[in-house]
DNA sequence: CTGAAAGCGCTTACAG
DNA sequence: CTGAAAGCGCTTACAG
């Protein structure tokens, strides 16, 4: 059994496929009925339009990619983060009639499929301003929404959370507390983008808690368990004194606590630990997370909004950047410093 | 700047456009020079050809969708479990030159966007015989793979881990360290599916070991943090001699673990736990979950695979039902049952 | 080795 | 209100 085309729907009802198609596409200008017939034929033989013969003809797709970085070349990041901001693009996409489709991509990843496939458009998580995917992306003229990437360009649609906040706030909970000796755990920053400025906002807490900047130790790992993991044995070989890190991932705080629980150091006991994004486990884990909540949902719906004002050609905003709050969620993770320790 | 489509090449090449298309797709009937000269304007334009056009007269699109369940009709299942698959899914397609959909479904799903967009296949997650997304499935004719999903008709393309070993070592693992009274927490099984054959492979050791199936409590909850976590106060209230669970997933026995811990409960001191799926995050967890591995990567790339050997119309696999290993992963979530409890 | 032509399934002016 | 026709960008017999 081929495909039922306009044709056959045509044939059946006894009109020209003109018709058929102003019925279905509700022009307006077909009489009453000949509407109920068509429509009566198109459901007794299940026709369904050829998306591929429309977006010949229409140029748009209802089809949108989000793009998230590769860990390492073949496979997706391992970070429930991007789990719980594809679901809510996803849910976010189905309230728009556009479906979306999942892209992985290297460095050297080319986005000539985005043209190919007539994509309407691309949500990307988590790229900076260098970034060769920026370069590749340079030449595609399709509506882009950027998650989480701090990009110069005034005309780019961005989406982040309020990072420098969120680095300040962790800081200022772990001063509050009384740690004084602080270790920050980030990705290597020489990208640029989230770490810079929650680094920023970090350390200027630690001003103003009147905190020298050399008791603050700065260690890169992967934003994963295994490098939050790795991170636990460089504090608890080099920096024996420190008794407050803060993590810019529950998924980095999750493997530190597990390190640092594996050595013999209790948190929150010893040392202090608090996250960034409060994924759903954080809530979850043995000590709870106290983390940067950061609403994920939100931003996957607002990311799909953002992108279907460009689709639609809607005016423009005030400002194409909106930055999402962020907020402290105490949990059991950090606790006061006990100077006996 | 409007779209460069073949017209555009063959003008700027001096030929028709018929030889630029054999150029593309290497039909073979073209002269050295002729390729070299249509490659370079290729190159030069930047042409790109139009997946539209080409699908609409090849019917294929090199499109395929994942289909997960929705937890609650809007949003996707909150799992860490789809991601790990999702990613290898999409690492999977990748290498077949296949780009992913990602589509949650609810219960009362079309699937009419199938045809529409004509896509090649469809990878169906966690589905059962007699799910209405099942029927809705029915007329589709498209490739399919399911997986984790127990369908009687052995046409069907089907990828399921080896459910009723892992019931079983994980019954039997618990049993061994001494543990009597028992307790499961599995998904509601008026689905049928997983839940079941797992409780099947479950019972069968218990029998082995000669205890009594009475003292076996079986527990249903949602497969998420929050159903693990409700499981725990329902163990602590009703059942009070319990020493020993066995979660049908790894995030039920997050849940339930934390639920414990936070009624002074604690794991494995009081009452091993055991989960299935080893979840990436599972080693981490503390105390470390002692659970059923299986292979996810595995389970995405097997996936893919399957789908393609349909696509392309392989010859046929003596069974299109796949069963994946599992594996008693022992770790610090369990541990020999103390009679002074 | 190369090209003219038909056709894939639609939509949208344009006539009537 | 309705239909014939052109055209979207390709590929594939079919001629030559």
């Amino acid at each position: 059994m081929s495909r039922i085309t306009i044709k056959d729907v045509a044939k059946a009802a006894g009109v020209s496929i003109a018709t058929v198609s102003n019925v279905i596409n509700q022009s307006g200008r077909v009489s009453e009925e000949t509407i109920e017939r068509v429509k009566k034929i198109i459901d007794e033989l299940q026709y369904i339009p050829s998306a591929s013969a429309r977006s010949l003809r229409d140029k748009h797709t209802h089809l949108i990619a989000v793009i998230v970085p590769y860990a390492d070349r073949t496979t997706l990041q391992d970070n429930p983060f991007y789990w719980q901001l594809v679901s809510a693009i996803e849910s976010g996409a189905r309230n728009h009639r556009l479906h979306v489709l999942l892209v992985g991509v290297s460095e050297e990843e080319t986005f000539s499929f985005v043209r190919e496939k007539h994509l309407d458009g691309l949500i990307v998580v988590g790229t900076f301003s260098d970034s060769p995917i920026m370069s590749s992306l340079a030449d595609i003229q399709v509506p882009c929404v950027y998650l989480d990437s701090y990009l110069e360009d005034e005309d780019l649609y961005q989406i982040y959370v309020d990072d420098r906040k969120g680095g300040y706030l962790g800081a200022k909970h772990l001063l509050e507390q009384g740690h004084r000796r602080l270790a920050l755990l980030s990705n290597s920053m020489t990208e640029g983008g989230v770490g810079e400025v929650r680094y920023a906002g970090f350390m200027e807490a630690v001003k103003e808690y009147g905190v020298s900047d050399e008791t603050v130790t700065l260690i890169c790992e992967d934003v994963s368990m295994e490098g939050g993991y790795r991170a636990a044995s460089r504090i608890a070989e080099f920096a024996e004194g420190i008794t407050g890190v803060m993590a810019f991932s529950d998924i980095a705080a999750t493997g530190l606590i597990k390190g640092l629980h594996d050595r013999g150091i209790r948190v929150p006991n010893d040392v202090s630990v608090i996250g960034f994004d409060d994924l759903m486990y954080s809530r979850h884990m043995i000590p709870s997370l106290t983390t940067i909540a950061q609403n994920l949902s939100e931003k996957g719906r607002l990311s799909v909004q953002l992108l279907m004002e460009q689709i639609e050609c809607k005016p423009p905003r005030k400002s194409r950047k909106v930055v999402l709050p962020v907020k402290l969620e105490v949990r059991e993770s950090t606790a006061n410093h006990r100077s006996g320790n």
